[in-house]
DNA sequence: TTCATGCTTAGCCATACAGCTAACTATATA
DNA sequence: TATATAGTTAGCTGTATGGCTAAGCATGAA
């Protein structure tokens, strides 16, 4: 099994600041201008744009440039490595309780009880 | 419904680094000392602890002492408010491609096609 | 008691991050 | 053409992060 999760790091980073999760949730009803997003977060627009260049780049929104408003979507398949992962290690942590589960099992049949 | 989610930053952090997931996909195999833990990274022990320490701030591994020696494991339901955060965002996200698709629907029956 | 082991703390360094202001570009609109 | 609007770029600041070394416990073995 190759290592291809180069964007994993980018992914959760992205993912870990309260502003871009809001910016995302907020994505998610639909298509906005950068100014619409900067409006609610009390951020200077430059500071949203940085926010909004590290989501991009960590592939989670695209944008295009209409005019001179730049229109803001996301990219509802860039969750799916990171759901990937999250599963795997669900799978491996899981079957690790269920050996310790079996485990628990055999030491208290080995005790009568 | 309550925003009660001051630790999703704390996890996102938490996973963004890739010794740190490594150290994790570690664990799922089982418990392990700090040193057993710092072996395979090329990295010095107190780097090691430092990524330990943020691991454990974000409730995603447990620590115990016995003697000289720290024992950490994972904590299989840290994993949790994360994966309902995608749950949420993907319920979201779908609903959204949903809307969309319905209306190229009707745009392509508009157009008589 | 002495010594090795395993972890811990303190503190240094370079880089990255999140915020800002100020100045600039480009496109509508009057 | 002049002016307002929407983004963009440049560059500054303070703090956080990830790495290190060196020195300091504390415990187990000799």
């Amino acid at each position: 099994m190759a290592k291809h999760e180069p964007d994993l790091s980018l992914l959760f980073h992205a993912l870990s600041d309260p502003t871009r999760r809001a910016i995302l949730t907020r994505l998610a009803e639909g298509p906005a201008a950068v100014s619409e997003l900067s409006a609610p977060t009390a951020l200077r627009l430059p500071t949203v744009m940085r926010h909004l260049s590290v989501l991009e780049m960590a592939g989670l929104i695209a944008s295009s440039k209409d005019g001179r408003v730049r229109t803001c979507a996301i990219v509802p398949e860039a969750l799916l490595p990171m759901r990937s992962w999250l599963d795997e290690q669900r799978a491996i942590w899981e079957a690790r309780l269920d050996r310790l589960e079996d485990q628990v099992m055999k030491l208290m049949q080995e005790r009568g009880t």
